[in-house]
RNA sequence: CGCGGGGUGGAGCAGUCUGGUAGCUCGCGAGGCUCAUAACCUCGAGGUCGCAGGUUCGAAUCCUGUCCCCGCCA
């Protein structure tokens, strides 16, 4: 077999949220296809990056009053974590607000710019004048101008399903200040896609980059018609790449997230002393994207539009997969189907979710279901049932002894299975997992049924049949460890503790062809604890109340008013370093008293546990009577400088939010924190 | 409205291109086994393949019509 150079991307994960189970189901997909790939002995370089621009991550940093960098480093930690822990391995992952993302923004921005493909035109768009900011459709909500439902975003309503601008809307309001938007001129750069059109036909026609159904798609939506320019810039203020010939825009979010991919290539090559030209400016190496549905059209015109003109590598496959439903309903949040991946690593392994998903996915875009009692049936019969009940039930015969020195006679059981092994790798090469599951799983069958046919469990029980039982079990595990092998790319963990069972770490496809013969058996552990519903039944509770925590920082839906925002507008951005200087600590209120001839102030006496106390003059007296206070828990800035008052020393301040006068309400901590804590 | 996908035993699906009266997994019922995480093995019940026509010796499979579901429209 010829060694394949491939590069293989999976969609580069939005900073301004957390990776939920619907994101999984193509970072597994991808995963799955990768380690097949290594497993063959291909060189494959999997490559990812967190996509950090634009008006969403803007608009987040600022209410958090932190800077964007700070919130994208923070997001990309989390979203790391979550692919380990699902045991997505990147080879590299970065970012696309790198240097490296920038220079190759530049470079292909340049090509285009050769090429006379970047026009300029005026456009009218929704202005928040309070913000300063133009606004996406999506931040512009209004009532439909057709059927009058309210609520709609600007560029469609999700009601009567018509379609509009957002200078259409009925009473357009800024979901960013709640403010009416204006409509303001601007002038912006297009990148024309139309005289790239006979290629683009060609090129998702030809049958050999995009499935069929896709590929019919575009050819009766977009192909049919002129190709419309491509709006790329947004003025600032934006957090993006300034263009470097256009200094007052910036590059739209998605001209240089696909980019990203480049960058990511570009880092790893750095750290391994590799060309990033070889992988993306060399017709040998395969270029694989994997997408899910909803950003088609950015993959498959507007990319290979740019890569074409730039002359990069265009992609030799663009493997497009469908949406997650949870009990055949789109994931809700109110219903606790809206599964964070943290929330579902912390109460069933991953490697059933990566088993269940690989079980239902085909090479098509159909969309998947994760059925939860079809889930635990799934897994538990499938792989504890058959799979690792396998080693199970034959380990203990032999462990702490060796294998036989030659493979016994098995009814050709291993070499059926071996004769199956290409079978099964073309279906996982075409990404058609669920029948390579299909056939693998006949084969634990039939280990299964050797096993009960042989009764080790009754050779056992007569010393002269020691060797008999020796060779059942040598074949039994011969068998378990190459079903293991074929299913290496969906369980690395399994695949890893078969290795360390048999002392044989499994690392390529060929070793399913030939069985291994005189390795020590070491003493069987569970592989795999059984799913139990109680888990599902926690983690969607779990889920529902930590989206009903999240849902008023998201806003609009409850219709805050932007009043107080407006009444004190934000402070100077700080650092990290600046916000650690303010030690906030958590604080009981243990004395509270009016202070004679004061007419705001009360005296608190706080205790931050122990022996430590601070002596606090507050302005509270409006809002709160001391006997209300004493004993509850406030937030307090504990190593502020102390200053001398006309009534004594105060020591420190409590937080404390609102308007003034009546409306002054105390922070207050959560259950389960005690004084002494400091506020992170 | 348009485009795309789909409707097969209780659940999830394969089979449809290359017609020959239906298959897999789970669940269910009976039995067996007891090595294994109530795991495993055997047998069984259960479907007029959305509906109505047509082509054919013969249709889940091809054709026409029709009902329903889902997705998509920068």
């Amino acid at each position: 077999m010829t060694k394949r150079r491939i590069l293989v991307t999976a969609a580069l994960p939005y900073a301004n949220g957390h990776i939920h189970i619907g994101h999984l189901v193509e970072y597994i997909q991808t995963d799955i296809w990768v380690r097949f790939q290594k497993l063959r002995g291909h060189q494959c370089l999997f490559v990812c990056a967190d996509d950090t621009h634009g008006t969403a991550i803007m608009m987040r940093a600022r209410q958090e009053g932190r800077s964007e960098e700070a919130l994208i480093a923070e997001m990309s930690q989390a979203h790391q974590a979550d692919f380990a822990k699902f045991q997505v391995a990147f080879d590299n992952y970065g970012s696309t607000n790198s240097e490296s993302n920038r220079k190759f923004c530049h470079e292909i921005w340049e090509a285009q710019r050769k090429a006379g493909r970047v026009v300029e035109a005026e456009v009218t768009r929704p202005f928040d004048e309070q913000e300063g900011i133009f606004l996406a459709d999506r931040f512009v909500k209004g009532t439909c101008p057709r059927c009058k439902s309210p609520d709609q975003y600007g560029d469609n309503c999700d009601k009567c399903g018509c379609t509009y601008t957002p200078d259409e809307l009925i009473d357009p309001v800024s979901t960013l200040s709640g403010t009416t938007p204006t409509m303001k001129a601007t002038t912006q750069l297009f990148i024309q896609i139309e005289p790239l059109h006979d290629f683009l036909t060609e090129w998702t026609q030809c049958g050999q980059h995009l499935q069929d159904e896709v590929a019919n798609y575009l050819k009766g939506h977009f192909l049919g018609d002129k190709l419309r320019d491509w709006d790329v810039s947004r003025p600032k203020p934006y957090f993006g790449f300034e263009i470097p010939d256009s200094t007052d825009n910036c590059w739209y979010v998605w001209f240089d997230a696909p980019i990203g991919y480049i960058g990511s290539t570009h880092d790893w090559c750095q750290k391994h002393g590799e060309q990033t030209e070889d992988w993306w400016k060399n017709p040998d190496t395969e270029i694989h994207h994997f997408i899910g549905k909803d950003i088609t059209y950015f993959h498959t015109l507007f990319w290979p539009a740019m890569l074409k003109t730039a002359g990069f590598t265009l992609p030799t496959k663009v493997h497009i997969h469908g949406f997650l439903t949870v009990d055949g309903e789109k994931m809700s949040k109110s219903k606790g189907t809206f599964i964070k991946a943290s929330t579902f690593g912390n109460h069933i392994d991953p490697t059933f979710l990566r088993y269940y998903f690989s079980s239902k996915l085909g090479s098509r875009l159909d969309d998947l279901d994760l059925s939860f009692q079809d889930f635990i049936d799934k897994v538990n019969s499938d792989l504890v049932g058959k799979v690792v009940n396998i080693a199970s039930r034959a380990a203990k015969f032999i462990s702490g002894s060796e294998l036989c020195d030659s493979y016994p006679a098995d009814e050709g059981l291993f070499e059926q299975a071996a004769a199956e092994g290409e079978q099964i790798a073309s279906y996982y090469e075409n990404c058609d997992y669920s029948q390579a599951i299909r056939l693998i799983m006949a084969q634990a069958d039939r280990a299964n049924k050797y096993v009960e046919d042989k009764q080790p469990w009754v050779l056992r029980k007569d010393p002269e049949k020691a060797t008999e039982l020796r060779e059942v079990c040598s074949v039994a595990l011969n068998l378990f460890r190459q079903i293991v092998i074929y299913l290496s790319p969906v369980l690395p963990e399994i695949a890893q503790k078969t290795g360390e069972l048999l002392n044989d770490p499994i690392t390529s496809w060929e070793q399913s062809q030939t069985p291994i013969t005189g390795n020590k058996v070491e003493a069987y552990q569970h592989m795999l604890k059984r799913v139990e519903e109680k888990s599902i039944e926690i983690m969607v509770e779990e889920s529902k109340a930590e989206n009903s925590a999240e849902a008023p920082a998201a806003g609009s839906q409850w219709n805050d008013s932007a009043e107080p925002l407006e009444a004190e507008p934000l402070a100077e951005e700080c650092s990290i370093e600046d916000f650690v200087k303010v030690d906030l600590r958590v604080a009981r209120i243990i004395e509270a008293n009016h202070v004679e001839g004061a007419d705001k102030l009360l005296q608190l006496t706080l205790s931050l546990g122990g022996d430590a106390t601070r002596n606090v003059f507050a302005g509270i007296k409006s809002a709160y009577a001391p006997e209300d206070l004493i004993g509850r828990l406030v937030v307090c800035v504990a190593n502020l400088k102390p200053r001398k008052m006309r009534f004594g020393m105060s020591e420190g301040m409590v937080a404390a939010a609102g308007a003034g006068g009546k409306e002054i309400f105390l922070l207050n901590p959560d259950d389960g924190a005690k004084p002494g804590h400091r506020v992170h």
